[in-house]
DNA sequence: CTTGATTTTCAGAAAATACTGAAAATTCAG
DNA sequence: CTGAATTTTCAGTATTTTCTGAAAATCAAG
């Protein structure tokens, strides 16, 4: 990994980041190298920077890409793929909630209420639906709320 | 693992979902557990109802502890220790994010702030620097805003 | 088409993480 | 103190996840 060290030192703490929010450390620094360069890169250009195997940098692209997190460009005279990642910090953010909202909080709301339609059977029954319709109410609250931030732009956030 | 299944499912998802959170299995299964029952376990229930070692159990109440996410209580005449979740799920969202705070946004923040003090060497440098600010900015701001809703309770909330 | 450039897939190797049983440590009632 | 009950530690094993190289697939220029 021949980066300039700043860029060296941010790379390998999102690397760890991401390892500590299920996401995997290539994947974590492949993104934090597109979010700091200043130009697109291709799958050749990050494995070199980051000293993956090129597949390795194959799967952590397309596992971006699964997660909409990246942008595909093409190069004039160049048949290599180019990423890059959003500008904007808010708009990242954005898309990783969404996904997240998507693969993770759905399916638990569902959860959720299949087992609150359920007729509990014993008094432990009765306890454990109540706590989980807490939890349920919770998530909607917090989802809702989310959905309401995110109609806002980037300027009128930054006014709290 | 002989839990009601309304139990059951609920143990199982949240273990999932730990998983997809950096938290392992059996911690996640565990907290669900004792979440939705309506009396403090001990290990050994513990371990019995999710058909873990004795061993995993203790490892699994450890890093729960060390996260402040379960309540030690003793009963007369029982040597035992027996855990419990907090009722409030606001509290139980509360304290995750404090610790989450510590363990990994307060660090992430001083990286940040340490890389923007360098001298940039390069003109990807300065590149690099100007991502690494926005991002800092955009933590800031969401810390900022975390601290201020903590200050709201339960109810104030409820009204969005 | 054919060919070379590029990307993807995938089986197996390597590494990281989780789990266990046995032993050690702690705790506390008597 | 002593010793039974309980919890913790930890070295080794098992499992899961990540990573790789080789081969297959895709692509587009000629």
């Amino acid at each position: 990994m021949k980066l300039p060290p700043l860029t060296q030192r941010f790379v390998l703490h999102f690397g760890e980041m991401g390892s500590r929010w299920g996401i995997n450390r290539t994947v974590g620094q492949i993104y934090a190298l597109l979010y700091v360069s200043a130009q697109p890169l291709n799958a050749d250009e990050i494995g070199e920077a980051l000293a993956f195997s090129r597949s390795n940098v194959s799967m952590g692209l397309k596992e971006l890409q699964s997660w909409n997190l990246v942008r595909l460009i093409h190069r004039p005279n160049d048949r290599r793929e180019y990423f890059q990642a959003p500008e904007d910090v808010w708009a990242i953010f954005r898309t990783l909630a969404n996904e997240r909202r998507k693969r993770e909080v759905d399916p638990t709301l569902s959860m959720l209420r299949e087992a609150l339609m359920e007729q509990p059977g014993t008094a432990e029954d009765v306890h454990a639906q109540e706590r989980m319709k807490q939890m349920h109410q919770f998530i909607e609250l917090m989802t809702n709320w989310l959905d309401d931030v995110q109609k806002m732009d980037s300027e009128t956030l930054a006014s709290l």
